[in-house]
DNA sequence: TCTGGGGTCCTAGGACCC
DNA sequence: TCTGGGGTCCTAGGACCC
């Protein structure tokens, strides 16, 4: 029998906010996503003013004035440094292990017989606190899906303080029947809403479901799900990164955009992000795709659009890419329309090596290899955004450009944004 | 006024083949 | 009058995750 267990961050994004101040430890705070439009993260004392996932930023100014709560814009180069970090600590304890998000990670404790798990968890909660400051919780079951729900108990009971062992089934039904059924992984909003009406309505209630109807609604994920509940592991530990299937870089605009010159600037840096996304798991995209959409909440005057090109010979050169973008973009923009949003999605990619040539027209690609490399290479030693196609516009001031109002230091990765104590 | 971004997998249906 | 059966591949759409 698998023994999985979940270690999970608490509250990420603000905990790795609260390593480097301190004082914000025990007081209401919240991360936004970008352009500070929507609170993604939120410390406990926030969660307690009832500061919901995913709500926006203008809905909840109030709360936040009055209640002085610390708002940050999201940091990725901190959060993503930090990580790292609590994942190498994390490998310190098993090396059979799957990164499964930012702040997340499943680790395997099938062979630990002789070992009491609970304890085990608690000197894995301990070193992490110790090597970075981040909290953690952790969760284990039989199956994925049992460790997911032991992490979410873990989380919200005192008794249990941050780890909890669901691996004994006497305790399984009675713990399954404090989960709502929404809070099941792989059961979103949807399944979540249909299945309330036909009388499921927590983890227990899903668990002796009649297995046919499961299906019938949910196809075989839902009865996956419902095996795993049982303790049958039905997901494996992903130990390997897979690479990536397809790669996608959009953004919403800080203001909308009418003119086609901005816009194609917009996309023309969404592309080459996305390429040099390609260049570093040596992928090669077949298939671009560009879409551009207005303002989602208006309904009354919505507008998106798509069109995609198939490239004749895989590329991920950002040159060749920005100008096929640039003639999907003409095909769907639309003169007189608010802007709101564009994007690039690259599909059906193929790894180095594997690029079907054209037999009919032989291109040498030795010398944009050599140049997309070298642009590569000057980016990752001098920063970002040095070297850059003029297509992506010469201007800083852009209105595209996505805001960060609140926007903590990168402590750990910049040595001119060191915290100085 | 103001509302994020990046992924994966499954399924049904159509086109096509023998 | 009466028109089969079995299979693959591709795509769009829908669901989910963080």
């Amino acid at each position: 029998m698998t023994v999985f267990a979940l270690a999970d961050c608490n509250n990420f994004y603000v905990s790795c906010e609260r390593v480097f101040n301190p004082k914000l430890v025990g007081k209401p705070v919240i991360v936004l996503s970008n352009n500070d439009g929507c609170a993604v993260a939120r410390s406990n004392e926030a969660k307690n003013l009832g500061i919901k996932m995913a709500v926006p930023y203008f809905k909840i100014k109030h709360l936040i004035d009055g209640e002085n709560v610390h708002v940050f814009s999201s940091n990725y180069a901190l959060y993503g440094d930090m990580s790292n970090r609590v994942m190498q600590t994390l490998v310190t304890f098993t090396p059979v292990i799957e990164i499964y998000s930012i702040d997340e990670a499943f680790l395997d404790f099938t062979n630990f017989a002789f070992t009491n798990l609970t304890d085990y968890a608690r000197s894995i909660q301990s070193t992490v606190r110790k090597n970075t400051g981040i909290p953690i919780s952790i969760g284990i079951g039989t199956s994925k899906t049992l460790a997911k729900i032991a992490n979410r108990i873990a989380k919200k009971s005192l008794k249990a303080n941050g780890v909890l062992d669901l691996t004994s089934s006497t305790y399984i039904d009675i713990a399954l029947e404090q989960i709502p059924i929404e809070d099941v992984w792989g059961i979103g909003k949807r399944y979540a809403a249909y299945l309330k009406l036909i009388n499921i309505k927590t983890a227990l209630d899903f668990k002796y479901a009649d297995t046919q109807i499961i299906k019938k609604k949910m196809g075989i994920n839902g009865v996956r799900t419902q095996k795993e509940l049982y303790g049958e592991s039905c997901y494996s530990l992903e130990t390997t990164p897979s690479v990536r299937k397809s790669v996608a870089v959009s953004r919403t605009f800080k203001t909308p955009i009418t003119c086609f010159d901005e816009l194609s600037q917009a996309l023309s840096s969404y592309i080459s992000r996305g390429a040099e996304k390609l260049r570093e798991q040596d992928s090669f995209s077949e298939n671009m795709t560009v879409y551009l959409l207005t303002n989602r909440f208006k309904k009354e005057s919505f507008y998106y659009n798509s069109r995609s090109h198939v490239f004749t010979t895989a590329t991920n050169t950002t040159p060749e890419m920005i100008r096929q973008g640039k003639l999907l973009l003409k095909q769907i923009f639309k003169e007189g329309k608010e802007y709101k949003k564009a994007g690039v999605v690259f599909s059906n990619l193929v790894k180095k090596g594997c690029v079907q040539q054209d037999l009919f027209s032989p291109s040498d690609h030795t010398r944009s290899k050599k140049l997309m490399k070298a642009i590569d290479k000057v980016n990752s030693q001098m920063g970002r955004h040095c070297a850059q196609y003029a297509a992506t516009g010469l201007s800083k001031k852009q209105p595209w450009r996505t805001s960060f109002n609140y926007r903590s230091p990168a402590y750990t990765t910049d040595w001119n944004q060191l915290l100085i104590v």
